[in-house]
Formats: structure tokens, sequence, C-alpha cells
RNA sequence: GCCUGAAUGGUGGAAUCGGUAGACACGAGGGACUUAAAAUCCCUUGGCCAUUGCGGCCGUGUGGGUUCAAGUCCCACUUCAGGUACCA
């Protein structure tokens, strides 16, 4: 009997789909482990030979962990809102719920023949209404609440309201974006509707003006994560800077527990890293410059406290709320043409140009340590987002004001001894302190890390400011003006302010619109649907959530999906807790890997789940590129030449679709009926093939390269897709798809089937193996058992093939290496291991097998080779009894005849034995 | 610019603690079986020299260093990949 796998893989994943064989439920008797993958966005191109790398890898260690006797909860679903989908709805009108369903049963199909252990039962969709019933309901928490600052959590907005009618903002420890302060009395003056606008300032989720990215393109606002230089990564269109009324998320308040934790998670360091500088933690001052002749006075923030005596002008960022203060009447025409241009311009264009520019205020401001008068300017270098908005200027350490200053030949002042500032400024924050002592402060001759500490020490003192630590991180920006997400569950009272609706209410469904384009007016698509109010007639929001909103919490939703009441039960959440492995790309780094952190630790906060990080620990798959062919067509005729003759000509290389390539050779029939140009197409061949060119890139349709997992199921079998994938390279590297090698693997499995049957007769027997034999076994398990726990599953493959051929070598056919064999193998290549698992007698399916032990006495030699060095470099072997003594080692490996040559006659110096083992002798 | 990671045969990659570099596989070459092809099996395969022996020398991006011993550790550099950036 051949090995059918086609039979085998259909035959398994019916049984398991109809016995449900990968179902989990909570078992108290059993340790819990959760395996979960990044669930995707179910694109129209469906799945390439890249999709399932990571897949495959946590789909192994589930199956390991489950034959180690956990109890696995591996679950997969749909992240399936999303820009694409309604892309496609505005073009063909066509619902974007069809084609995400569409797309989702094609995922589907493509992933079951893959035969992964997932419990569907678990299966979660971020568009269904049960599901998103918990985004909306997390909102609405977090509109409820406030962030105090002191314990460092949330709180409920009810508790900070208590705070306000009896001291006003007197004592509050509540993160803001308001710096108003207001008394008790005031505040019990005040309407509900200014209560309101107040209380918008503390909300965790809060509607605040704040410059956003605006995607006219795409006719929306855009997270920071969404953006990458100036162009927006769905599309790549440019972006602007616009001030918009948006819904946010505080994120931001959430900055020192998301840099501190991540100290408690097992992620890799550059994932780890690429989230520190993302929080941007800088610990620093704000200080105080008083207006000159004026009441005003700027606050702003700096690193450098210590270089405050070469403080030579200030600038301020174009949307500064200082600007309006401080310019004069006679600058306001110069500066207003200023702001006009900076507004004009996109980011993108910003970044481009990096030229200086800038416009004088006309006012001044006075170094409140110096006392000397500086003028104050604007310039775009500063940005309104951080900080304070505003700068103190130092030309001679800054190599930005460096760079303002020459331009608007302002003063430069070196302040460390030695530092030449003619050409460049002097950035480095090391040195000797030197013009910056007077009878208020004296800085000079300390060190640049000193001269920081007494200068923030001094302006606490004096009053003139205090000492600030700064994230880069900003709030999220949560409303999107797109049909295609989750509706807000908010209204608008009689007054327009924004109310939300009672939780008995959700789910808020989506409603239908007759297009998913803006209306007439300008308003997002959700503006056209008929009777969006409340039951008594109240406008809902017309915003939808960003795309980040539904995958924040969905690893909570998998440990208990149906829960109609709760987004996931106590006792569900003290169960499996928290993911234990979790693997995806790393673009999601400073995305979802931030938000659902941030989400999590909100919950957190209120006793809704119990633990305050969500993944325990991460791995990061690698991508897969593409490996293109091309053919060199011969300019301005239809012929073209094989790769190695191309030199020959002057050609044009052109991208031929792999799929009609086997191992570079050209198929020419199917070229010639793959494009009507190339209907006539005539070829130059060597040997009578025509041989492509290739190269390595990205797999795309563009490229040409890309390769489909179910053709590779369908000719190859779906184990030897999963045995290949993992043997490329290990599983966090980038690396190409080269389908020319799957062949070894193919091979692998074929001889391990012809361990079993040769040709229709099963040759099993119940004979002991040899010690050999054993020893190839127990070799192996070692090294799977090892190589599972850190990932390193190519070298399993390897480890694999080495026994099968070693068993086929001693014709090993006993049951007694068979059985943990198949065991061992099953977590890799689960059909062929289930099938012959059932083939060695069992009735049970091989999940719940028992991962086999090794035995050490099988792997003890009983003569071991030596390789002797000498002196490090010339070497000859020899071969010592394993029981042998130092003395007995050292006896042998002297007078042995390689030996002699390289002594000579000489006496050893010195020999060295490592863990009992002789490796070196020097002479 | 800054941060992180990487660099090993024709190719993908092994080498877990500093101890036989190149496991395993592809590709290539040779052979067996076959009328032939496919499939399968066997041998060779880092480079150079020697090849009727044995063997020898060189070799893990570059240059130094530590060590009896370095792909692995240290210093300096080059290149590539990814992330990030007027963040004061």
């Amino acid at each position: 009997m051949d090995y059918n796998f086609n039979e085998i893989e259909k035959k398994w994943q019916k049984y398991w789909r109809e016995h449900h064989t990968y179902k989990c439920e909570i078992d108290n008797n059993k340790p819990k482990f959760y395996v979960l993958d990044m669930f995707p966005y179910p694109s129209g191109a469906g799945l390439h030979v890249g999709h399932p790398l990571g897949y495959i890898a946590s789909d192994i260690y589930a199956r390991y962990k489950r034959l180690k006797g956990f109890n696995v909860l591996h679950p997969m679903g749909y992240d399936a809102y999303g820009l694409p989908a309604e892309q496609y709805a505005i073009q063909t009108g066509q619902h974007p719920e069809i084609t995400t369903n569409e797309n989702i049963a094609r995922y589907r199909e493509q992933l079951d023949k893959i035969g992964f252990c997932y419990d569907w039962d678990r299966e979660v969709r971020t568009c269904d209404p049960v599901y998103y019933k918990w985004t909306q309901w997390a909102f609405l928490q977090m509109f409820k609440s406030y962030f105090n600052t002191e314990l460092d959590k949330a709180r409920p907005i009810d508790e900070l309201v208590a705070h306000f009618e009896k001291y006003g903002t007197q004592g509050c420890n509540a993160h803001t974006n308001s710096s108003d302060e207001f008394t008790a009395d005031e505040w019990n003056a005040m309407t509900q509707v200014e209560r309101n606008d107040v209380l918008m300032n503390y909300r965790i989720a809060y509607l605040g003006n704040t410059m956003v990215n605006w995607c006219p393109k795409l006719g929306t606002v855009l997270a920071n994560d969404e953006v990458s230089e100036g162009l927006s990564l769905r599309g790549g269109y440019p972006v602007e800077q616009k001030m918009m009324r948006q819904w946010c998320l505080r994120v931001s308040a959430y900055a020192g527990r998301l840099l501190r934790d991540l100290d408690t998670i097992e992620w890799t360091e550059s994932i780890k890293e690429t989230q520190r500088n993302w929080i941007g933690y800088s610990e620093g001052a704000e200080m105080t410059f008083p207006v000159a002749d004026s009441d005003k006075s700027l606050l702003i923030f700096t690193t450098r406290a210590d270089t405050i005596f070469g403080v030579t002008f200030m600038v301020l960022a174009p949307e500064s709320m200082y600007v309006d203060e401080v310019v004069t009447p006679d600058q306001r025409a110069a500066v207003d043409a200023y702001l006009d241009e900076v507004k004009h311009k996109t980011e993108r264009e910003r970044m481009i140009e990096k030229k200086v520019s800038g416009v004088f205020t006309g006012s001044y401001a006075v170094n409140p340590v110096t006392g000397k008068n500086i003028p104050i300017y604007i310039s775009d270098y500063v940005l309104a987002g951080y900080g304070t908005g505003a700068i103190m200027a130092v030309p001679a350490h800054d190599s930005r004001d460096y760079a303002f200053a020459k331009h608007f030949d302002l003063p430069i002042i070196p302040l460390i001894e030695g530092a030449d500032v003619s050409e460049e400024s002097f950035d480095a924050k090391e040195g000797i302190m030197t013009n910056s002592s007077n009878e208020r402060l004296q800085l000079n001759g300390l060190q640049v890390k000193e001269a920081i500490a007494k200068t923030k020490q001094y302006i606490e003192e004096a009053g003139i400011g205090h000492v600030k630590v700064n994230y880069r991180l900003r709030d999220a920006i949560f409303s999107r003006q797109r049909y295609w997400g989750e509706p807000f569950p908010i209204y608008y009272d009689d007054n327009n302010q924004p109310q939300p609706l009672n939780e008995s209410e959700l789910p808020l469904l989506l409603p239908e619109v007759d297009k998913f384009l803006p209306t007439e007016t300008g308003e997002p698509p959700l503006g056209r649907a008929k009777n969006w109010v409340t039951a008594d007639g109240h406008p809902l929001e017309l915003n939808t959530m960003p795309g980040f909103a539904g995958s924040s919490a969905y690893y909570l939703r998998y440990m208990d999906p149906h829960n109609e009441n709760e987004l996931v039960s106590h006792e569900a959440n003290e169960y499996w807790r928290q993911v234990d492995l979790y693997v995806g790309g790393t673009e999601h780094a400073t995305g979802h890997l931030i938000y659902s952190r941030f989400w999590n630790k909100f919950l957190y906060d209120y006793g809704f789940v119990c633990e305050a990080e969500p993944f325990r620990k991460l791995v990061n798959q690698g991508m897969i590129q593409g490996r293109s062919n091309f053919v060199y067509r011969i300019k301005d005729t239809n012929t073209f030449v094989s790769f190695n003759l191309k030199d020959k000509y002057d050609v044009t290389p052109i991208h031929v679709d792999v799929n009609i390539v086997d191992k570079d050779t050209l198929d020419l029939e199917l070229f010639r009926q793959w494009r009507p140009d190339f209907k006539d197409a005539e070829f130059i061949l060597e040997n009578g093939k025509y041989i492509c060119g290739w190269a390595i890139e990205k797999m795309s349709k563009s490229m040409f390269n890309v390769v489909n997992p179910d053709n590779i199921v369908k000719e190859r079998g779906a184990d030897t897709l999963r045995l290949y994938e993992m043997f490329l390279g290990p599983v966090e590297a980038s690396k190409p798809w080269d389908t020319n090698g799957i062949d070894g693997v193919s091979g692998f499995l074929k001889r391990l089937w012809a361990l079993f049957y040769k040709g229709d007769t099963l040759q099993l027997t119940d004979e002991k193996p040899s010690a050999e034999a054993l020893k190839s076994l127990h070799k192996l398990i070692k090294k799977v058992s090892g190589d599972i726990e850190s990932f390193s599953y190519n070298t399993s493959v390897a480890a694999f093939m080495i026994c099968v051929n070693e068993l086929t070598k001693m014709k090993c056919h006993s049951r007694e290496i068979y059985e943990p064999l198949v065991v061992v193998l099953a977590p890799f290549a689960p059909h062929i291991a289930e099938e012959l698992w059932h083939v060695l007698g069992h009735d049970t399916t091989v999940c719940d097998a028992q991962w086999p032990t090794w035995n050490e006495e099988y792997l003890k030699e009983s003569v071991v080779n030596y390789v002797v060095s000498f002196n490090g470099k010339a070497r000859y072997s020899i071969a010592v009894p394993a029981d042998a003594d130092e003395e007995e080692v050292k006896r042998l490996a002297l007078t042995d005849a390689g030996a002699e040559r390289w002594l000579a006659g000489k006496e050893p110096r010195k020999i060295i034995f490592v863990k009992g083992k002789l490796v070196n002798i020097v002479v």
C-alpha cells in the first residue's frame, strides 16, 4: 500500500471533526495551557504559504503540550472589520459583510486542509454582534472611568465627581489633558453641561480636540501606528495633520505601567525595545519662563535643565496655545502667513523638506536664571503634541536649535569646556560645564550629569519649575469615519452632550445604509442610516471604532465565547488566566500589542481579569518571501532566451508565474497559454530546456510568485507542507519560499510509511528491538523534546529524517520502537501519525497518547571516540572504552600512533580534560 | 541619526556551555535498476594540493585581541535586514 496522503488526511480530518477531538473544556484536574495565534484579517486573496507558518508552529506546540498532559486552549477566529472589505463595498455596492463572510469561508477551508487542532466551537468574529457587544461594553466602562494617578489605576468617574464637589481640582490625582483649575464652589456652580465638558477631560474614553492624522483619500482619521512616513499603511495615501474632535482612549495614562510591566513578560528583546521606544520615557523638568512686560509665562519641558545658561531663544509649536498670547500686533501678519503655510503642508512634506523655517512673535521671554530677555519664535520643528509644545532653545547643545540659530543668526553660547560649536552643536551629555554660573546657580566645573541634578534641585527650590517625566506615547484616536466597524454605544442628548447607552441596550447593531460613502454634508456613512436614533429619538454617534478595537480583548473572549452576560466569566478567566504562548508577526509591535496590553490593564484595574498582562510569552514568526522566476525576452522580439544564454543578447527580464515553472524549468506550453501576447513565443533553449532566472522578493500577486498552500496540500499532502514549512528554517527568521526543496520531506514521509508497509504487507514485529534501534529512537525523543520547548522545529525535522533512515537501514520493524516514534511525530505530521497509530492497533486518537520520555541508559556508548587536538590544531581520533578513567584515557591518547607524529619525542606540557573528555594536548 | 538583530558551501540552514565547522535537506556530478522515462536505491559534493596509499594546507563578513582551544567571548570596522525619528 502506497502512502496515500490525500485519503489519509481527508479521513482523519473528518474523524477529528466528528469526534470533536480538539474541543476543550475547563478541567480543574489538569494544568492549563493557552496557545494563541494572532487571528487573521480574512482578505480576498486567501492564504499563501507564508500565512500558516506561525499557525503550524503554534499547532505543533499546542499538540505537544496536550501530549504532555496539559489541557490546551487553542482557538481561532477572524479580525473581520477592516478597510479592504469596505473599499470593495464602495466600488461594488456589495455589503462588506457578504465579502467578509465569503473570505472567512475560504480561509476556513484553507485552514482545515492543513490539519490544525483548533477548537472551532470557540471561534470569534469581531463583526459578530454577539462579540462586539463586549467591545462596546468595554468602551462604556472606559467612558465611565478616569485614571487615578496616585493609585495608578482606573476608577469610576463618580469618585472624581465626589472629589470635585468637595475640593474642586485641589489635590486631585487624575490624569487629564486639561490644565484648568477650579474650586469646589466653582464646580458646584457649574451647569450640568459645563460639568460634562470638564469631565470629558478626565474620562479614559473621551471626546477630545486633538491633532489627528487625517487621510483625505480614505476619508478617515488614522492612529499613529496606521501611518508610516506620512502615508497611510493601508493604500499608501498621504496623511495630513488636522485638529478634530474625536473619541480617544487615554492610553498615555498607562504609559508607566506599560513600560514597567515589559520586564515581567517573555517577549523578544527587540519587540520590547520597540515598545519602549514607542512609549518613549524621558525624565526632565518643566520650567516656567515669564514673558517680558506681561503677566503671561511659557511652560516648557526639557531634559537638559543644565543648559539653562545657554538658552538664547524660545520656540513654540505653530499649534501651541501660547501663540495667540505672545504675538505682538506688528508681527501678526507675518505669523499668520507662517501658520497658514505650515497648515497646508502635509506631515510628509514637512518631513521631506526638513528646511529650517520659523517666524518671530515679537515677544521676549525672561530667562528665570540669568534674567536676560530672549526672543520667542514659532517653528514647526517643535511639535504641539509632545511636552508642552514649547521649548527653551540651546543652540550650542542641540542640533535642531543649532540649525535654527544659524538660519536666524541668533547667538550660540557653548556651555561645555572644549566644545567646538563653530560648525555643529555638541549634543552629547558629557563633559565639564562652563559659562554656567551666576549668583543664583553655579554649575561651572561640574559634570553634565551633576549639573542636571543640581539645576533640577534649584528650579524646584526657586519655584520656577519641577521635575517631570514625559512619555512619547499619545492617547489613541478611537473614531473612524467609516461604515465597517463597531458603532459607539453613545447618543447625544438635547444639549448635544454625548451620553452612554445603558448596558442592557447592547449590542448596538450596525445599521444598514444605502451607500458606504460619507453623506453629502460630509458626515460619516452612518449618517445615511435611517432611524439611527435611540428609542426616545436622540441621535446616535456616527463614527465607528477602529480596527484595533475588536482585536484588543479577543483572547479573553475565547475563554468563554458564548457567555451572554459577561465578557468572560470569573471561573473561565481564573482558569485560563492569560495567553501562555502568543504567535504572530512583528508588525503589530506598536499597534495591537500596545492596545491589547492597555485594554487588559484597564479591565484588570476593575478585577474583570486576573492577570496584568495578556500575553506571557510572545514568539514572532518571520515573513516568508517569494521566489520569483524570470524569463528573458530579446528586445523588440517575441523570442525568449534561456537563463545561461541570456548574456549573449540584449534582453528584458519579465516576471513569469512560478506555477508554470518547475525547478526553474519553464513549461513552454503553459507559458504560451499564460498570456495572449506570448501565444506565438519562440524560445532559445539550453539542453532542450528553458531555464528561468530567479530572485527573492516579497510574495505578492504582482510578482507572480504567490504559492498557494492548497496546491501543495493536493500534490504533496498537508503533513509534507507542515514539515516543510518548519524545515525551511527557524520560525522567527524571514526566509524565502522555495518549493524545490520539498522533495526532501515528502521523501521522508514515504520512507516512514515504508517502515510499516512493504507493498501491501504490514511488517510489524513484537521482537525486542536492538540496542542500536533503541538508541536511535531515544536520541530522537531527547532531541525533539528539547527542540519543541525552544521552537527549533527545523532541527527536529532533521532528527526525524536521521532516525527513520537509521531504522530503515537496520530493517527495524519493532512495535516497541514505532509506538513512541509515532507519538513524537504526531505534533508535526498529525495525519500520518494518526493513521499509523491506528495501524499499530489503537482505537483512541494519538492526541490522547502520552509524550514518551527518553532513557539515558540507551544513549550510552560502549566505546567513545575522542578527537584529540594538539595545541588546539592538528587532530587525530582514538577509541576509548566508555568506562576508562582519566589516567587510562591519557595513556591511550599518548601511545596512539597518531600521537607519536605530533609529540615527536617531546613530553606533553598540559593535558586538558573537559567534563571527563580529553580534548587537547599542549606540547 | 538612534535602537534591535543578522552575516557560515552553489542554495535553505546545523553546530544547545568556548571543545571534530558545514548536521539535515535542496541542487549538482557519478552509478544501480529499466528498452526508455518516472519513481526508488547507492556513492561523491567547502576550497586548494595530493590522489595506487596515507594525507596536508586554507576556511564561518573585515582587522585586531583573550585562550591550550574562537563561528561562538572582547575591541574596532563593513555590509544587510527590521523598527523608529524634528520627542527638546
